[in-house]
RNA sequence: GGGCAGGCGCCAAAGUAGGAGAGUUGGGGCGGACUGUAAAUCCGUUGGCUAAGCCUUAGGGGGUUCGAUUCCCUCCCUGCCCA
């Protein structure tokens, strides 16, 4: 009785879980879940699904997890669900990138490790992890037939990735119709009464209201978020495409991963992956149209912020002094890694070397490179392939515009 | 189950009625120039190697041939049509 919890007002919370959201379906119904948990002081349950195939996080889960975070402070249960049914099962989807079945221990590890990713977002004392083997695991054939007895193969169709692929001849597993089901059966188990996700989740969250009803459970309300765009500017953000700002990154990757996106994606960036108020966002919105502000000094402060976020201050303004060092001033970074030559190694051929400390995986890479004047000794550029590094005094090999390697003398 | 069309370098397409295919075009990537590690633009490059040469490669395997990406057999995969 008397730990009851105090919400902030429904109209703070509908104003807050707005923010950057694509949308509320249906949105009278969070207001009436909401104004409900007021009342009986209990909190509702939010729901998240991970995937526990990949363990990096980056900015792009941030913006989800960052949503599943303001419900969180406001009171109410953060719910991550880790889908290790589905991943044993193995995605067979793009047939060239056939990943193996995960174990279970492997899939405990991801999870874990997702986690304490997460954790950098979500408060993890207040974050109830569950794993969806524990229900889908135990249905029978006969309850999955059931289960897909509830939706028909048009209506699956409807999905618009499904109908693209379908129109375009591209394949179609049986188990990707499935999956839908089984994320449905997620929100039965759990009975949430919000569940987030990308837009491109859309689907999927809305065929958990559907079945939801069937197993006599209110039915969820759904949110869904935009896709950060990554770093290139033009796919969504995503490991495969190496356009990701990792939250795990160092704090010089996040700056310089950070300035390298284009100008159009900036205020996206502070809208979707930072917590600037909003009427800072306007201002920041205002000065990159009025064309008064160089774009750059924007981008500049929306590195920091995110060297801040997942680290410190600190951090944040040595990163960007490091970063002025070696790309302003064309300067060295704080931390060169090493290269120690082995016992009596006084020299080594440019390319063996190149490939050697993995600037380049193959030599004939590493020639290209040396002779389309990406490799400089001391700043020198070397043109000629065939030269050879003596290990007589220390040098900094540098290949490309970021990769640096400090040679030690033997 | 029957018929048809496909499967080539990271991706997408073109082409080959057996001989110029490590190779065409576009995208992407990488390096360089210019910049703000932005965009746009320009130049170069994009299998490997012990490198003026050699090796591996066209879904897998086998065959015909002096020679196969191209022809034949077989298996696998995908799409479409019919049932």
């Amino acid at each position: 009785m008397s730990n009851k919890i105090i919400f902030p007002s429904v109209n703070e919370q509908m104003e807050l879980y707005r923010r950057g959201a694509v949308e509320i379906i249906p949105e009278d119904d969070l207001v009436k879940k909401l104004e409900k948990s007021e009342k009986e002081g209990k909190p509702l349950n939010i729901k998240l699904g991970c995937d526990p195939t990949r363990p990096d996080l980056h900015l792009g889960h941030s913006v989800v997890l960052r949503k599943l975070a303001q419900f969180q402070k406001c009171g109410h249960q953060a719910i991550l669900i880790i889908g290790d049914f589905t991943s044993l099962i193995g995605d067979p989807s793009g047939r060239n990138s056939t990943r193996p079945p995960l174990t279970a221990e492997e899939i405990k590890e991801n999870a874990k490790s997702y986690f304490e990713q997460a954790s950098k977002i979500l408060d993890p004392e207040k974050t109830k992890i569950v794993y969806n083997s524990e229900w889908l695991g135990k249905m029978s054939f006969a309850d999955v037939i059931k289960l897909s007895s509830k939706y028909t193969v048009a209506r699956m169709l409807e999905r618009d990735d499904f109908t693209n692929r379908f129109k375009g001849g591209i394949p179609i597993s049986m188990h990707e119709i499935l999956y839908p089901l089984a994320q449905a059966m997620d929100s039965v188990a759990i009975e949430s009464d919000v569940e987030l996700g990308g837009t491109d989740q859309k689907f999927n969250l809305l065929v958990g209201r559907d079945i939801q009803r069937e197993h006599n459970v209110e039915p969820q309300v759904i949110l869904t978020m935009p896709l950060l765009v990554g770093t290139d500017g033009t796919e969504k953000m995503s490991k495969s495409y190496d356009n990701y700002i990792g939250i795990n990154d160092t704090p010089k990757d996040i700056y310089g991963r950070t300035l390298s996106i284009p100008d159009e994606i900036i205020h996206n960036y502070f809208e979707l992956a930072t917590d600037v108020p909003s009427e800072e966002l306007k201002d920041i919105k205002t000065k990159l149209e009025d064309g008064n502000t160089n774009p750059r000094d924007l981008k500049r402060a929306l590195a920091r912020k995110l060297v801040e976020m997942y680290h410190s201050a600190e951090d944040a303004a040595r990163a960007e002094e490091e970063f002025d060092n070696v790309f302003k001033n064309k300067g060295l970074p704080e931390d060169v890694p090493e290269y120690k030559p082995g016992d009596g190694e006084t020299e080594c051929g440019l390319l063996e070397l190149i490939v050697k400390v993995k600037f380049a995986p193959s030599n004939g890479e590493a020639r290209r490179l040396v002779q389309q004047g990406g490799v400089s000794i001391d700043s020198e550029k070397l043109s000629d392939f065939k030269s050879v590094v003596k290990f007589d005094k220390e040098k900094i090999l540098k290949v490309g515009k970021r990769k640096f390697i400090k040679l030690l003398s033997n």
